[in-house]
DNA sequence: CTGACTGCAAATAGTTTGCATGACG
DNA sequence: CGTCATGCAAACTATTTGCAGTCAG
């Protein structure tokens, strides 16, 4: 569903950036990562396996990335930047739960007609919309619910 | 359509907070304002008028009128962090010019039933969402087009 | 080999906090 | 008057940049 590690690695490849250790390693936490990423939680987790890896080559890699459009950045809560790995499909959104921060991707928004309602009666020229849900996910209503 | 200033400064009272100028400054700057405003845009405004306030005061001040509803954020663009007045209507949604910044807010957004849908089939507890739509503004579209 | 990539340190930007002074109610 | 608000300076956090050494291709 998501990019494979070999997929990403063939497409840098393609744009002309080299595959390094710190590279692969970063586009690896990003892939098992289920969940937004900040830059600084993904540096921790690399740097578990890679303790050499600098804090600056996570954000250069990060920005490489979405600008190749293999990471999306999220805006729930507060604070923003946060990443994670692109579907292929190029229009979707994000469910996500704001206690365990899964996050469940959604393409189906019926928001074209909308914004065709949008564009009639404001002249805009619509280039794009951000949406995303937020809530508790079945496990945390759950496990809130218990405690 | 908005709240007024005078609307605002009632709540504030009502809720303890007192009425100084250079919070009616900052207030008025975001009443005035169509757009969004990040924290450094209101200071430079309110400062032309009241060269004595600081951007502290301003964070102070945006922390509170956010905290009573009266503002909101967006999240439109890179940067997060800016704000805009609140429609007294709960619910509703920007449509944003990239271009100049203009802001048209939009209360029907009609995703009820895919919340509705997102629920069943996922088992969220859905708690809200965040819709943005941008685009050009009619007269963004126009003077881009003449150039 | 060579240009791209990395890590370090320092610079920058954005935001928060501590504290003494000042002003609203 | 007492309390809350302000402004300053300093602390913090997040992010970017400059540079010399290193490595993928």
């Amino acid at each position: 569903m998501h990019y494979t590690q070999k997929k990403i690695e063939s497409t840098l490849r393609q744009r002309g950036y080299k595959i390094t250790p710190q590279r692969r390693s970063i586009i690896g936490a990003i892939i098992g990562a289920n969940e937004h990423l900040t830059p600084t939680a993904i540096h921790e987790k690399v740097h578990l396996e890679h303790p050499s890896i600098g804090l600056v080559t996570v954000y250069r890699t990060l920005e490489m990335l979405a600008e190749l459009g293999l990471i999306c950045e999220t805006h729930a809560g507060g604070s923003c930047r946060s990443y994670l790995m692109r579907r292929p499909a190029e229009h979707h959104h994000h469910l996500i739960c704001s206690d365990c921060g899964k996050v469940i991707d959604f393409t189906d928004c019926g928001l074209g007609e909308l914004e065709r309602k949008l564009t009639e009666e404001t002249r805009f020229k619509i280039s794009g919309h951000l949406l995303e849900f937020l809530g508790q996910c079945r496990e945390c209503v759950a496990s809130s619910g218990a405690t």
